[in-house]
DNA sequence: GATAAAACGGAGAGTGTCTCCGCATTGTTG
DNA sequence: CAACAATGCGGAGACACTCTCCGTTTTATC
């Protein structure tokens, strides 16, 4: 009766298992960047080698797959995060971050629906995703108003959703270029008033 | 070789296609609002009486509905422009419409996804609701640069973007309170550097 | 009321999602 | 390594939605 047991079996995969996994995470990656967000399942399935219930096995739901595909680059965002605190001005460091994220968008347009998911409330899926971001931006808001050089009301989640948002709309011919001058607009708007 | 003969030939629709069309509208509102924006077309047309066929003849694509159903609320938008434009100062009307907007955005959630196409780029199908938003924020952001209450280098577009980010993004319990306090940020961020 | 034009409607083809379950693979045990 | 249980596979098929096609019905006109 000793040894873990009860809760949380995180059983090992069977190496079988394994391979179909990242070959299906792999093909996604491509599908998902070539041809938009909503490939066929089916499609990706089959262009992995693999029937399309060991897909729905693998990864419940299309977000659950989108969520996998870009958790790493999620968690670049967190690491980034750090880096700049340690080398900018804290209002710095946050425009950098938020530049960063507007950059790192354009590559891959795709997640935007799924960051958005990220900010509608308590979804499982996104969890991991989600305390990511959302540390990366508190902790650069909370050292910005620290620092006294932005209001000390600024809501990070604000800022959060303003660029999710930013994200979402479409992406025209100029879109990095609004999106970079938006972020200016709101590290401005964001400095304590008066 | 009199009258109008060439290029618009406004035919008058049939009563009964009259009917129907209003009756697809009428069913098509409601069911968004309620069903979300992703209701069964096919449904819609079931419930308003009618085939499949007939909806898809008044409305060629699901954004043309969409555009029909919303185009008087659309229109709310750049009348209430020119209301605010003679009642209040500038910067003061730019952020009451900027607000309204939210107001709006927030009673039909659905739209967003249909903004959204409007600053995608030429797209037939909402010519005109796209001019008239695009005509209501050109107008207000010009006033408000030449007052000298916010920088000459404002994009009307850009806070038009930003207005339509937010308002995609999904709608959790505080949406409405963090919508408007982007607004005080973005207005806040608008003004001449110094 | 006869005729042509306009509009209708719904069956069905095409496509995508997701499940179910008989069969194959894996890894473990003696 | 044989044999067995657990684990995983895969694809057929049920279901849902979109959109079209065309024979039938309704409307407007004379």
């Amino acid at each position: 009766m000793a040894h873990k047991r009860k809760l949380p079996p995180p059983r090992k995969l069977r190496t079988d298992a394994q391979r179909n996994r990242q070959r299906i995470l792999d093909v996604a990656r491509q599908a998902f960047t070539r041809r938009g967000a909503n490939t066929s399942l089916d499609d990706i399935a089959k262009a992995a080698g693999v029937g399309a219930g060991t897909l729905y096995r693998h990864f419940e739901t299309r977000d659950a797959l989108v969520e996998a595909v870009y958790r790493t680059e999620v968690e670049k965002l967190a690491v980034a995060q750090r880096e700049l605190s340690a080398r900018l001005s804290p209002v710095e460091a946050l425009r950098a971050w938020m530049l960063l994220f507007v950059d790192y968008i354009e590559a891959k347009h795709i997640i935007a629906p799924a960051l958005n998911t990220l900010v509608a409330g308590p979804s499982k899926v996104y969890e991991a995703s989600r305390s990511h971001v959302q540390g990366a931006i508190e902790a650069l808001v909370k050292r910005a108003i620290k620092s006294g050089h932005v209001r000390k009301d600024l809501e990070p989640f604000d800022l959060l959703r303003a660029l999710i948002g930013v994200s979402y709309v479409a992406s025209g011919p100029d879109w990095r270029q609004s999106a970079r001058r938006l972020v200016d607009i709101l590290i401005s708007g964001s400095r304590p008033v008066k």
